[in-house]
DNA sequence: AGCTACTTTAAACGTGTGTTTGAATTGTTA
DNA sequence: TAACAATTCAAACACACGTTTAAAGTAGCT
Protein backbone atom coordinates (compact mmCIF):
# COMPACT_ATOMS: atom_id res chain seq x y z
CA UNK A 1 0.00 0.00 0.00
CA UNK A 2 1.51 3.28 -0.61
CA UNK A 3 2.57 5.91 1.88
CA UNK A 4 -0.09 8.32 0.85
CA UNK A 5 -3.05 5.72 1.53
CA UNK A 6 -1.70 4.74 4.65
CA UNK A 7 -1.85 7.90 5.92
CA UNK A 8 -5.13 9.01 4.76
CA UNK A 9 -6.08 5.87 6.53
CA UNK A 10 -4.85 6.64 9.64
CA UNK A 11 -5.41 9.97 9.63
CA UNK A 12 -9.47 9.80 8.94
CA UNK A 13 -9.47 7.24 11.70
CA UNK A 14 -7.71 9.63 14.09
CA UNK A 15 -9.57 12.86 12.66
CA UNK A 16 -12.97 11.39 13.02
CA UNK A 17 -12.43 10.30 16.66
CA UNK A 18 -10.62 12.95 18.86
CA UNK A 19 -11.22 16.09 15.70
CA UNK A 20 -8.86 17.43 13.61
CA UNK A 21 -7.30 19.98 16.22
CA UNK A 22 -7.03 16.87 18.37
CA UNK A 23 -4.60 15.03 16.46
CA UNK A 24 -1.32 15.76 15.82
CA UNK A 25 0.78 14.57 12.90
CA UNK A 26 2.82 12.52 15.13
CA UNK A 27 -0.03 10.42 15.85
CA UNK A 28 -1.12 9.63 12.31
CA UNK A 29 2.39 8.97 10.93
CA UNK A 30 3.16 6.91 13.92
CA UNK A 31 -0.11 4.79 13.76
CA UNK A 32 0.52 5.15 9.54
CA UNK A 33 4.10 3.63 10.40
CA UNK A 34 5.71 6.26 8.08
CA UNK A 35 8.18 9.01 8.42
CA UNK A 36 6.87 12.30 10.11
CA UNK A 37 7.93 14.37 7.37
CA UNK A 38 5.91 12.28 4.74
CA UNK A 39 2.77 13.87 5.58
CA UNK A 40 3.92 17.79 4.40
CA UNK A 41 5.97 16.06 1.52
CA UNK A 42 2.87 14.22 -0.17
CA UNK A 43 0.14 16.62 1.09
CA UNK A 44 2.13 19.89 1.78
CA UNK A 45 0.66 20.87 5.13
CA UNK A 46 -1.69 19.33 7.72
CA UNK A 47 -4.83 21.57 6.34
CA UNK A 48 -4.18 19.99 2.57
CA UNK A 49 -4.28 16.75 4.50
CA UNK A 50 -7.46 17.35 6.19
CA UNK A 51 -9.13 18.51 2.41
CA UNK A 52 -7.39 15.49 0.96
CA UNK A 53 -9.33 12.99 3.68
CA UNK A 54 -12.64 14.51 3.31
CA UNK A 55 -12.44 14.66 -0.84
CA UNK A 56 -11.91 10.64 -1.06
CA UNK A 57 -15.61 10.12 0.90
CA UNK A 58 -17.21 13.16 -0.96
CA UNK A 59 -15.66 12.02 -4.23
CA UNK A 60 -17.39 8.61 -3.67
CA UNK A 61 -20.77 9.87 -2.18
CA UNK A 62 -21.63 12.73 -3.74
CA UNK A 63 -22.37 11.69 -7.33
CA UNK A 64 -24.75 8.55 -5.50
CA UNK A 65 -26.17 10.95 -3.18
CA UNK A 66 -27.09 13.53 -6.12
CA UNK A 67 -28.57 10.99 -8.39
CA UNK A 68 -30.74 9.90 -5.65
CA UNK A 69 -32.02 12.80 -5.26
CA UNK A 70 -32.52 14.11 -8.20
CA UNK A 71 -34.25 10.81 -9.40
CA UNK A 72 -37.17 12.01 -6.59
CA UNK A 73 -37.02 15.32 -8.51
CA UNK A 74 -37.78 13.92 -11.96
CA UNK A 75 -40.62 11.58 -10.68
CA UNK A 76 -44.14 12.71 -11.18
CA UNK A 77 -45.91 12.26 -7.53
CA UNK A 78 -44.38 14.34 -5.00
CA UNK A 79 -42.41 12.86 -2.71
CA UNK A 80 -43.22 12.60 1.11
CA UNK A 81 -40.24 14.16 3.51
CA UNK A 82 -39.49 10.48 4.78
CA UNK A 83 -38.93 9.89 1.05
CA UNK A 84 -36.04 12.67 0.44
CA UNK A 85 -34.54 11.60 3.62
CA UNK A 86 -34.55 7.97 2.97
CA UNK A 87 -32.86 8.65 -0.47
CA UNK A 88 -29.63 9.51 2.00
CA UNK A 89 -29.10 6.14 3.25
CA UNK A 90 -28.18 4.07 0.05
CA UNK A 91 -25.21 6.68 -0.62
CA UNK A 92 -24.57 6.74 3.27
CA UNK A 93 -24.49 2.94 3.91
CA UNK A 94 -22.70 2.31 0.28
CA UNK A 95 -19.33 4.10 1.98
CA UNK A 96 -19.76 0.81 4.23
CA UNK A 97 -18.52 -1.01 1.03
CA UNK A 98 -15.81 1.09 0.21
CA UNK A 99 -14.40 1.04 3.44
CA UNK A 100 -14.82 -0.49 6.84
CA UNK A 101 -17.21 1.93 8.97
CA UNK A 102 -17.22 3.74 6.39
CA UNK A 103 -20.14 5.47 6.95
CA UNK A 104 -19.61 6.02 10.84
CA UNK A 105 -16.28 7.22 10.10
CA UNK A 106 -17.75 9.73 7.40
CA UNK A 107 -20.02 11.03 9.44
CA UNK A 108 -17.93 11.67 12.07
CA UNK A 109 -15.75 13.53 10.07
CA UNK A 110 -18.36 16.02 9.00
CA UNK A 111 -19.57 16.59 12.63
CA UNK A 112 -16.01 17.17 13.45
CA UNK A 113 -15.03 19.91 10.32
CA UNK A 114 -18.17 21.90 11.37
CA UNK A 115 -17.47 22.86 15.14
CA UNK A 116 -13.49 22.37 14.76
CA UNK A 117 -11.42 24.77 12.74
CA UNK A 118 -13.74 27.60 12.87
CA UNK A 119 -15.93 26.69 9.65
CA UNK A 120 -13.08 26.28 7.04
CA UNK A 121 -14.56 22.85 6.45
CA UNK A 122 -18.00 24.25 5.87
CA UNK A 123 -16.88 26.59 3.03
CA UNK A 124 -14.71 23.91 1.42
CA UNK A 125 -17.78 21.49 1.00
CA UNK A 126 -19.96 24.15 0.03
CA UNK A 127 -18.11 25.80 -2.68
CA UNK A 128 -16.50 22.41 -3.89
CA UNK A 129 -19.50 20.00 -4.24
CA UNK A 130 -22.48 22.57 -4.56
CA UNK A 131 -24.39 20.08 -6.27
CA UNK A 132 -25.32 17.97 -3.72
CA UNK A 133 -26.85 21.15 -1.76
CA UNK A 134 -28.55 22.21 -4.76
CA UNK A 135 -29.86 18.71 -5.38
CA UNK A 136 -31.62 18.73 -1.58
CA UNK A 137 -33.01 21.71 -1.41
CA UNK A 138 -34.51 21.41 -4.66
CA UNK A 139 -35.94 17.32 -3.51
CA UNK A 140 -37.61 19.75 0.22
CA UNK A 141 -39.02 21.90 -2.07
CA UNK A 142 -41.02 19.27 -4.21
CA UNK A 143 -42.08 17.67 -0.83
CA UNK A 144 -42.75 20.47 1.09
CA UNK A 145 -43.25 23.70 -1.67
CA UNK A 146 -45.47 25.56 1.39
CA UNK A 147 -41.94 26.20 3.08
CA UNK A 148 -40.99 29.90 2.55
CA UNK A 149 -36.66 30.16 1.18
CA UNK A 150 -35.98 31.32 4.94
CA UNK A 151 -37.52 28.94 6.91
CA UNK A 152 -36.56 26.28 4.85
CA UNK A 153 -32.75 27.54 5.50
CA UNK A 154 -33.26 27.15 9.39
CA UNK A 155 -34.90 23.83 9.07
CA UNK A 156 -32.71 22.43 6.77
CA UNK A 157 -29.59 23.77 9.07
CA UNK A 158 -31.48 22.15 11.83
CA UNK A 159 -31.32 19.11 10.51
CA UNK A 160 -27.63 19.18 9.16
CA UNK A 161 -26.99 19.88 13.23
CA UNK A 162 -29.39 16.80 13.90
CA UNK A 163 -27.51 14.78 12.07
CA UNK A 164 -24.05 15.96 12.32
CA UNK A 165 -23.80 15.96 16.20
CA UNK A 166 -25.30 12.98 16.61
CA UNK A 167 -22.96 11.32 14.65
CA UNK A 168 -19.99 12.95 15.87
CA UNK A 169 -21.11 11.33 19.23
CA UNK A 170 -22.51 8.41 17.79
CA UNK A 171 -19.79 5.70 19.34
CA UNK A 172 -20.51 7.31 22.79
CA UNK A 173 -24.24 7.32 22.13
CA UNK A 174 -24.59 3.65 20.58
CA UNK A 175 -22.29 2.45 23.83
CA UNK A 176 -24.87 4.18 26.43
CA UNK A 177 -27.97 2.41 24.12
CA UNK A 178 -26.72 -0.86 24.01
CA UNK A 179 -25.82 -0.75 28.12
CA UNK A 180 -29.20 0.90 28.88
CA UNK A 181 -31.58 -0.91 26.38
CA UNK A 182 -29.37 -4.91 26.02
CA UNK A 183 -30.01 -4.75 22.47
CA UNK A 184 -27.27 -4.40 19.58
CA UNK A 185 -27.56 -1.02 17.78
CA UNK A 186 -25.56 0.12 14.80
CA UNK A 187 -24.70 3.24 12.25
CA UNK A 188 -27.69 1.86 10.54
CA UNK A 189 -29.63 1.87 13.21
CA UNK A 190 -29.20 4.92 14.03
CA UNK A 191 -30.13 6.30 10.88
CA UNK A 192 -33.74 4.74 11.09
CA UNK A 193 -34.37 6.44 13.70
CA UNK A 194 -33.02 9.92 13.44
CA UNK A 195 -35.33 10.31 9.45
CA UNK A 196 -38.54 10.26 11.30
CA UNK A 197 -37.46 12.62 13.52
CA UNK A 198 -35.67 15.09 11.22
CA UNK A 199 -38.59 14.26 8.62
CA UNK A 200 -41.02 15.56 11.18
CA UNK A 201 -39.06 18.31 11.57
CA UNK A 202 -38.34 19.66 8.83
CA UNK A 203 -42.21 18.92 7.53
CA UNK A 204 -43.08 20.74 11.18
CA UNK A 205 -46.53 23.30 10.77
CA UNK A 206 -45.46 26.79 9.47
CA UNK A 207 -45.29 29.14 12.46
CA UNK A 208 -46.93 32.65 12.01
CA UNK B 1 -13.71 43.89 39.31
CA UNK B 2 -12.04 41.00 40.67
CA UNK B 3 -9.25 39.06 38.87
CA UNK B 4 -11.48 35.90 39.06
CA UNK B 5 -14.22 37.35 37.05
CA UNK B 6 -11.88 39.18 34.74
CA UNK B 7 -10.39 35.80 33.76
CA UNK B 8 -13.57 33.93 33.35
CA UNK B 9 -15.76 37.30 31.42
CA UNK B 10 -12.94 36.80 29.27
CA UNK B 11 -12.57 33.07 28.99
CA UNK B 12 -16.37 31.95 28.01
CA UNK B 13 -16.30 34.73 25.26
CA UNK B 14 -13.12 33.45 23.56
CA UNK B 15 -14.09 29.59 24.66
CA UNK B 16 -18.21 30.09 23.03
CA UNK B 17 -15.83 31.60 19.80
CA UNK B 18 -13.06 29.76 19.34
CA UNK B 19 -13.87 26.17 20.81
CA UNK B 20 -11.96 25.45 24.54
CA UNK B 21 -8.71 23.56 22.66
CA UNK B 22 -8.66 26.34 20.09
CA UNK B 23 -8.41 28.98 23.32
CA UNK B 24 -4.77 29.61 25.22
CA UNK B 25 -4.66 30.83 28.06
CA UNK B 26 -2.52 33.57 27.01
CA UNK B 27 -5.48 34.84 24.84
CA UNK B 28 -7.41 34.77 27.84
CA UNK B 29 -5.00 36.61 30.57
CA UNK B 30 -4.06 39.37 27.53
CA UNK B 31 -7.64 39.77 27.13
CA UNK B 32 -8.54 39.90 30.72
CA UNK B 33 -5.56 42.28 30.85
CA UNK B 34 -4.07 40.05 33.33
CA UNK B 35 -1.15 38.04 34.02
CA UNK B 36 -0.40 34.81 32.74
CA UNK B 37 -0.09 32.60 35.82
CA UNK B 38 -3.56 34.25 37.58
CA UNK B 39 -5.09 31.07 35.59
CA UNK B 40 -3.31 27.98 37.24
CA UNK B 41 -3.65 30.50 40.81
CA UNK B 42 -7.28 31.23 41.38
CA UNK B 43 -8.31 27.99 39.24
CA UNK B 44 -5.48 25.62 39.18
CA UNK B 45 -5.75 24.14 35.66
CA UNK B 46 -7.24 24.76 32.47
CA UNK B 47 -9.69 22.58 32.84
CA UNK B 48 -10.60 24.04 36.29
CA UNK B 49 -11.32 27.30 34.46
CA UNK B 50 -13.73 25.50 31.50
CA UNK B 51 -15.55 23.70 34.55
CA UNK B 52 -15.41 27.37 36.60
CA UNK B 53 -16.71 28.91 33.23
CA UNK B 54 -19.69 26.49 33.24
CA UNK B 55 -20.65 26.21 36.34
CA UNK B 56 -21.39 29.92 36.88
CA UNK B 57 -24.19 29.54 34.00
CA UNK B 58 -25.50 26.39 34.99
CA UNK B 59 -25.99 27.74 38.49
CA UNK B 60 -28.15 30.66 37.07
CA UNK B 61 -30.11 28.13 35.21
CA UNK B 62 -30.46 25.03 36.33
CA UNK B 63 -33.24 26.45 38.99
CA UNK B 64 -35.05 28.53 36.77
CA UNK B 65 -35.14 25.26 34.43
CA UNK B 66 -36.02 22.85 36.66
CA UNK B 67 -38.64 24.78 37.93
CA UNK B 68 -40.22 25.75 34.47
CA UNK B 69 -40.59 21.78 33.51
CA UNK B 70 -41.37 20.36 36.57
CA UNK B 71 -44.55 22.98 36.76
CA UNK B 72 -45.85 21.75 33.39
CA UNK B 73 -45.80 17.88 35.33
CA UNK B 74 -47.52 19.30 38.30
CA UNK B 75 -50.43 20.68 35.90
CA UNK B 76 -53.71 18.77 35.58
CA UNK B 77 -53.94 18.87 31.48
CA UNK B 78 -51.60 17.13 29.13
CA UNK B 79 -49.07 19.47 27.91
CA UNK B 80 -47.73 19.45 24.43
CA UNK B 81 -44.53 19.25 23.28
CA UNK B 82 -44.51 22.79 21.75
CA UNK B 83 -45.51 23.37 25.49
CA UNK B 84 -42.55 21.78 26.87
CA UNK B 85 -40.18 23.41 24.75
CA UNK B 86 -41.18 26.62 25.38
CA UNK B 87 -40.79 26.25 29.26
CA UNK B 88 -37.18 26.69 27.80
CA UNK B 89 -37.49 30.18 26.77
CA UNK B 90 -37.45 31.94 29.50
CA UNK B 91 -34.93 30.30 31.57
CA UNK B 92 -32.72 30.73 28.73
CA UNK B 93 -33.56 34.22 27.82
CA UNK B 94 -33.06 35.07 31.55
CA UNK B 95 -28.90 35.01 31.27
CA UNK B 96 -29.55 37.63 28.64
CA UNK B 97 -30.40 39.92 31.68
CA UNK B 98 -27.80 37.88 33.88
CA UNK B 99 -25.20 38.81 31.38
CA UNK B 100 -24.62 40.28 27.78
CA UNK B 101 -25.47 37.96 25.15
CA UNK B 102 -25.30 35.47 27.96
CA UNK B 103 -27.99 33.39 25.90
CA UNK B 104 -25.70 33.17 22.56
CA UNK B 105 -22.79 32.38 24.84
CA UNK B 106 -24.26 29.31 26.96
CA UNK B 107 -25.30 27.77 24.19
CA UNK B 108 -22.10 28.13 22.34
CA UNK B 109 -19.82 26.99 24.75
CA UNK B 110 -22.63 23.82 25.47
CA UNK B 111 -21.96 23.18 21.57
CA UNK B 112 -18.17 23.85 22.34
CA UNK B 113 -18.28 21.43 25.75
CA UNK B 114 -20.32 18.85 23.68
CA UNK B 115 -17.80 18.03 20.45
CA UNK B 116 -14.50 19.62 22.14
CA UNK B 117 -12.47 17.62 24.78
CA UNK B 118 -13.61 14.29 23.69
CA UNK B 119 -17.02 14.61 25.71
CA UNK B 120 -15.47 15.10 29.24
CA UNK B 121 -18.24 18.28 29.70
CA UNK B 122 -20.82 15.69 28.80
CA UNK B 123 -19.91 13.38 31.68
CA UNK B 124 -19.48 16.99 34.03
CA UNK B 125 -22.76 17.76 33.02
CA UNK B 126 -24.50 14.59 33.09
CA UNK B 127 -23.05 14.08 36.99
CA UNK B 128 -23.32 17.81 38.47
CA UNK B 129 -27.16 18.91 37.04
CA UNK B 130 -28.89 15.44 36.81
CA UNK B 131 -31.76 17.62 37.98
CA UNK B 132 -32.39 19.16 34.59
CA UNK B 133 -32.39 16.08 33.22
CA UNK B 134 -34.78 14.16 35.11
CA UNK B 135 -37.44 16.98 34.91
CA UNK B 136 -36.93 17.27 31.30
CA UNK B 137 -37.58 13.56 30.54
CA UNK B 138 -40.51 13.44 32.53
CA UNK B 139 -42.10 16.23 31.11
CA UNK B 140 -41.98 14.62 27.73
CA UNK B 141 -43.03 11.74 28.98
CA UNK B 142 -46.61 13.56 30.20
CA UNK B 143 -46.29 14.77 26.93
CA UNK B 144 -46.27 11.91 24.99
CA UNK B 145 -46.39 8.37 26.99
CA UNK B 146 -46.43 6.53 23.80
CA UNK B 147 -42.95 7.39 23.28
CA UNK B 148 -40.96 4.47 24.75
CA UNK B 149 -37.52 4.96 27.28
CA UNK B 150 -35.66 3.47 24.08
CA UNK B 151 -37.03 6.08 21.51
CA UNK B 152 -36.99 8.57 23.70
CA UNK B 153 -33.01 8.33 24.54
CA UNK B 154 -32.26 8.86 20.59
CA UNK B 155 -35.15 11.57 19.99
CA UNK B 156 -33.50 13.53 23.14
CA UNK B 157 -30.29 13.53 21.98
CA UNK B 158 -31.25 14.61 18.31
CA UNK B 159 -32.83 17.36 20.15
CA UNK B 160 -29.43 18.07 21.80
CA UNK B 161 -27.77 17.62 18.71
CA UNK B 162 -30.21 20.45 17.06
CA UNK B 163 -29.81 22.85 19.63
CA UNK B 164 -26.29 22.73 20.74
CA UNK B 165 -25.08 22.68 17.27
CA UNK B 166 -27.18 25.39 15.64
CA UNK B 167 -26.12 27.64 18.39
CA UNK B 168 -22.42 26.92 18.48
CA UNK B 169 -22.44 28.40 15.04
CA UNK B 170 -25.53 30.39 15.86
CA UNK B 171 -23.41 33.83 14.30
CA UNK B 172 -22.13 32.33 11.36
CA UNK B 173 -25.87 31.17 10.77
CA UNK B 174 -27.59 34.87 11.48
CA UNK B 175 -25.04 36.35 9.33
CA UNK B 176 -26.10 34.25 6.41
CA UNK B 177 -29.74 34.65 7.10
CA UNK B 178 -29.50 38.43 7.70
CA UNK B 179 -27.93 38.71 4.08
CA UNK B 180 -29.46 36.39 2.28
CA UNK B 181 -33.18 37.52 3.40
CA UNK B 182 -32.74 41.40 4.67
CA UNK B 183 -33.86 41.17 8.05
CA UNK B 184 -33.08 40.70 11.51
CA UNK B 185 -32.30 37.55 13.33
CA UNK B 186 -31.38 37.55 16.97
CA UNK B 187 -30.79 34.74 19.36
CA UNK B 188 -34.44 34.68 20.30
CA UNK B 189 -35.32 34.73 16.55
CA UNK B 190 -33.84 31.41 16.16
CA UNK B 191 -35.21 29.78 19.45
CA UNK B 192 -38.53 30.66 17.87
CA UNK B 193 -37.67 29.02 15.04
CA UNK B 194 -36.38 25.92 16.11
CA UNK B 195 -38.77 24.85 19.02
CA UNK B 196 -41.60 24.05 16.04
CA UNK B 197 -38.89 21.74 14.54
CA UNK B 198 -37.79 19.81 17.65
CA UNK B 199 -41.30 19.55 18.80
CA UNK B 200 -42.25 17.70 15.71
CA UNK B 201 -39.01 16.02 15.94
CA UNK B 202 -39.92 14.35 19.15
CA UNK B 203 -43.63 13.77 18.15
CA UNK B 204 -42.97 12.32 14.98
CA UNK B 205 -44.76 8.87 14.94
CA UNK B 206 -43.16 5.41 16.50
CA UNK B 207 -41.89 3.68 13.52
CA UNK B 208 -42.08 -0.18 13.87
C1' DA C 1 27.02 0.84 -14.39
C1' DG C 2 25.57 5.50 -14.28
C1' DC C 3 22.34 8.97 -14.41
C1' DT C 4 17.97 10.94 -13.00
C1' DA C 5 13.79 11.58 -10.46
C1' DC C 6 11.30 10.23 -6.72
C1' DT C 7 10.86 8.88 -1.96
C1' DT C 8 12.23 8.05 2.76
C1' DT C 9 14.75 9.22 6.77
C1' DA C 10 16.67 11.39 11.10
C1' DA C 11 17.44 15.54 12.97
C1' DA C 12 16.63 20.03 13.90
C1' DC C 13 14.02 24.48 13.70
C1' DG C 14 10.97 27.91 15.48
C1' DT C 15 6.88 28.61 17.83
C1' DG C 16 3.19 28.01 21.03
C1' DT C 17 1.36 25.51 24.85
C1' DG C 18 0.02 24.73 30.07
C1' DT C 19 2.34 24.99 34.20
C1' DT C 20 5.74 26.26 37.89
C1' DT C 21 8.87 29.17 40.38
C1' DG C 22 10.48 32.65 43.49
C1' DA C 23 10.73 37.27 44.20
C1' DA C 24 8.04 41.64 44.43
C1' DT C 25 3.88 43.78 45.73
C1' DT C 26 -0.36 44.52 48.00
C1' DG C 27 -3.79 43.89 51.67
C1' DT C 28 -5.00 42.57 56.34
C1' DT C 29 -4.49 41.99 61.16
C1' DA C 30 -2.18 42.76 65.58
C1' DT D 1 4.72 49.91 62.57
C1' DA D 2 5.59 45.16 62.25
C1' DA D 3 4.33 40.71 60.85
C1' DC D 4 1.85 37.75 58.12
C1' DA D 5 -1.02 36.09 54.37
C1' DA D 6 -2.83 36.79 49.81
C1' DT D 7 -1.98 38.20 45.32
C1' DT D 8 0.61 39.73 41.28
C1' DC D 9 4.43 39.53 38.29
C1' DA D 10 8.30 38.39 34.98
C1' DA D 11 10.77 34.66 33.82
C1' DA D 12 11.63 30.20 32.90
C1' DC D 13 10.40 25.28 32.38
C1' DA D 14 9.39 21.12 29.86
C1' DC D 15 6.98 19.57 26.25
C1' DA D 16 4.31 19.08 21.89
C1' DC D 17 3.30 21.00 17.67
C1' DG D 18 3.74 21.73 12.28
C1' DT D 19 7.30 22.40 9.23
C1' DT D 20 11.90 22.36 6.99
C1' DT D 21 16.37 20.61 5.80
C1' DA D 22 19.87 17.89 3.81
C1' DA D 23 21.56 13.46 3.47
C1' DA D 24 20.49 8.58 2.43
C1' DG D 25 18.01 5.34 -0.01
C1' DT D 26 15.20 3.43 -4.00
C1' DA D 27 13.31 2.87 -8.46
C1' DG D 28 13.29 3.23 -13.51
C1' DC D 29 15.69 4.08 -17.72
C1' DT D 30 19.57 4.44 -21.26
Amino acid sequence: MSTKTKILDAAEILFADKGFNGTSLREITGQAEVNLAAVNYHFGSKKELIKAVMSRYMNELSPRLELSLNSLCLEERQPTLIDVFSAFIEPLLHLNSFKENGTTIFLQLLGRGYTDSQGFLRWFLTTQYPGVITSFTQAVRKAYPELSAEEMFWRLHFTMGTIVFTMSSSDALIDIAQNDFDRHVDIAGVIKQVIPYVAAGVGAPIVR
